[in-house]
DNA sequence: AAGCTTAACAACCGCCAATGA
DNA sequence: CTCATTGGCGGTTGTTAAGCT
């Protein structure tokens, strides 16, 4: 017997979302916050699962989400949080208002990971790949991987030291200031809430909120 | 212009821990 | 205590746009 699935697939729409079906979300969202995820789709009137619906939320529709490319700084963060916490992509996550720790990983296999085998670092361990672990490796990689090495062998030796020098100065000097910088600095809350506030206006601008004033009456809510 | 490849990102899947009945 | 349910997490796959030949 497996597992049982988190919930019934026949009829859910899969795939990517529509603005339809984003609008949906988070209207119903907004008027009656998150009272369980298994009931959102139902009570929203999507075909999706649930699990599906927070995603969506989580990952894209969120109002604090910092959208835009990840900044230099932020890829060192990253990077030097990454060497102390490993793959834990939510715990790296909550360093970075406004980031999904899908946005973060995301970007880790896209972009750093490449990165530091530019840099002859190891992406898992941070520590520079030796010749010997090099030649092991060198038999089970894939294309991909082997194409990174031929842009590295591009580089002059003088090149890649210097980066690497630099990467490890930028670690070190981080680690110091590392720890008493947590999320709930207040600064950050203020951003955040700055944040908040233009995207609800924006929002409010976009919908027109009277359709959805009497959901309540429309919609039995249990939870009510 | 067409076909192919690659990069970036969105979404799904399966597992696990927390929680409540 | 046990079991079912739920939310959260990390790994992986799918999709698509951009770049290249």
């Amino acid at each position: 017997m497996g597992r049982k699935p988190c919930c019934d697939k026949v009829g859910l729409k899969r795939g990517p979302w529509t603005i339809e079906e984003d609008h949906k979300l988070m209207n119903f969202i907004f008027n009656n916050g998150i009272p369980c995820w298994r009931h959102v789709p139902k009570l929203a009137g999507l075909l999706r699962c649930g699990k599906s619906c927070r995603l969506r939320w989580i990952n894209y529709l969120r109002p604090d989400l910092k959208r835009g490319c990840f900044t230099e700084s932020e890829e060192d963060e990253i990077i030097r949080l990454h060497s102390q916490l490993g793959n834990r992509w939510s715990k790296i996550a909550s360093h970075f208002p406004g980031r999904t720790d899908n946005e973060i990983k995301n970007h880790w296999n896209t972009r750093i990971r490449k990165k530091l085998k530019l840099l002859g670092l190891d992406p898992v361990t941070h520590k520079p790949v030796e010749n010997g672990e090099k030649n092991k490796q060198e038999e089970t990689k894939s294309e991909d991987v082997r194409k990174d090495d031929e842009i590295q062998t591009t580089l002059d030796g003088t090149e890649t030291d210097d980066l690497l020098n630099n990467y490890e100065i930028l670690c070190g000097s981080l680690d110091s200031s590392f720890s008493k910088e947590e999320s709930n600095n207040p600064s950050m809350a203020t951003q955040e809430e700055d944040c908040l506030k233009q995207w609800v206006d924006c929002v409010d601008s976009f919908f027109s909120w009277d359709n959805f004033i009497h959901l309540e009456e429309q919609i039995p809510f249990p939870w009510l």
